[in-house]
DNA sequence: AATGAATGAGCATTCATTCAT
DNA sequence: TATGAATGAATGCTCATTCAT
């Protein structure tokens, strides 16, 4: 059985991901969680904080799912792939935490910086790739954070239909693949 | 001199921009365009008006940019880095309503949808163009409407820096036309 | 007619008095003054603001009642026997003020500290005077504070029925003459 | 070993006085007194029934501690003093307690009528010994009821200092008989 | 047209009390 | 007996909206 704890920050999750953080209300989370609004000062002591904790619990779930795909023996067009791949299935999985980690959220402050954070670390992570594969011979040369930026936008740009779609399972991953391609190709040395 | 309902939306695209909409109230936004509470009302029937025609204006201003860019006789990569130079100019002069206008915005239903509209007819006039590449030989053969999704992300990712930067000075117009070269370069014809 | 910040500040100083700062609610302090809750939010920013404020008028007005009888020429027991029925009437007419006035008011810490500051003041007026009679001769030689103190618990002795008794008017001031002259006996140089 | 009631109520009885009534909460009686909240219940049926509990202990320790000074074989004088005496170390052991059973209560009606029956049992108290002092000529003809309140008064103005003093140790018995001595001289047939 | 004043509906948060163990 | 967990009712405070001028 899931925790109570658990199920506040699912419920919450939602929410906000349908709403925005100030238009839901906690009495909204409660009941969607199944339990009486003032139990929920039991688990959280504010608002801001449930927040702060789903934006947390998104985030590592993200970085988990990204895990284990950087260091594999192979071409870094194959890496990227794989963690590119990694998103969209964790998109797909996690519609309402990916729509929270989507680039644009304008509702808090300190939200916002929280997810630049996490959008630095992803960067970082993609042009630390390119810039190996350029390195290797396998890019052509070209700015690798530049190119980061561009793949992120890539990705976000793809996955964008899972999110706001109602067809989500329309989407397709071979479609998504022949998206990223379209990156590769430009990013190949010739 | 600036009318008073102008002075209005001004003062609301800056307020949504920073704070959301649920967070912002109508007494900052009348304090910020220097008129009482109540003169609000004479213009707009309630807040969510007012930002229905706050996004409204910021869509028109936005589509005007890129108009008298689309036919020229030139190559059709021409044409779509024209357009994406205005999108980058006008992102650089209305930071708010690009803020406003980026795909992600989660307040509200009915603005989310509002806002995939304009997506939709930003990828329509994107994968027009990339569909008259392909006829023309100037791109390869791809689905048009996939590229434009591409297109549309490497034109955000490029353009983030620009919306939380503090130096925004800083992100040139050549570091932009070296990331969308990536998406043409994946493009060409062989 | 009064003015709408005095109404509440009437309602206030009436339900403090009967039920302490915690125990009474701002809707009720707005009902009584025959308003809207939130319009007590116009006036006075907090619950607390609203207390501070009923307190400092209630000491401004009780300060006011003392005025004009410190410098009479004649004996200090004249004087301080006018003070003491200017009290008197005081509290006779403003029961509720002088209920929130009483040395012991146990909601909030700050309220207290405030109100032991009126007391010091009430005590330094009395003792200055006293100094003065045991100087002119007319009292014996005590510890000009320590009767001050003696004085002050003895007016409040004297006015505790005015406080809560049903059958105020049953109080006479002639009765309150002769309990502090009890006081003045126990003071005179013999 | 301190039984869990009385734990209870000597937390009960240290949060009343420095909170107030309303101010303090269940919860923080029940960690003062080192148990869990609902513990508390196991006692006491309701918040209410423990203020009612904490008064009546307070009330007959008070009580306790003037007993055995009223019948000796000396004048009424030293009888009062005796009881005035006793008062003072109470106020001085029992501080806390002290400070709820002062004149002014404002919190809760109920509270104030329970408080106020001890008043009268005071009064009464003090009144039957100043008959009996008329009666043998020790003191001057006064009406006993109302020299009884300025009794009280003086007492509870000598005592005052130590419910608010940092310094309680510096107010001095020997001060303290200097006070109620006026108001003996006061009262003593010429 | 313009606005200060007023307010009801709504929200985050607290707390006395009950329940399950 | 003892208690952690749960909660409804209440409370301070906010804010979009209306009203009177």
């Amino acid at each position: 059985m899931v925790s109570k704890r658990e199920r506040i920050l699912n419920a919450a999750e939602e929410l906000f991901a349908e709403k925005g953080f100030s238009a839901a209300t906690v009495e909204e989370v409660a009941k969607r969680a199944g339990i009486g609004k003032s139990t929920v000062y039991e688990y959280f002591s504010s608002k801001d904080e449930i927040f702060r904790q789903t934006l947390k619990a998104g985030l590592e779930s993200y970085l988990d799912a990204m895990k284990g795909r950087l260091k594999q023996p192979c071409s870094v067009r194959d890496v990227l792939t794989a963690i590119g791949t990694a998103h969209f299935n964790f998109v797909k999985e996690h519609t309402f935490t990916a729509r929270l980690l989507a680039d644009e959220y304008n509702d808090t402050p300190w939200a916002r910086q929280w997810l630049l954070g996490l959008r630095e670390r992803r960067i970082a992570m993609f042009s630390s790739l390119i810039r190996q594969g350029i390195a290797e011979g396998e890019f052509r040369l070209v700015d690798p954070r530049m190119a980061a930026e561009v793949l992120l936008g890539v990705l976000n740009a793809l996955c964008a239909p899972l999110l706001n779609g109602k067809n989500k399972d329309a989407v397709s991953l071979e479609r998504f693949h022949r998206g990223i391609a379209i990156f590769f190709e430009g990013m190949l040395a010739k």
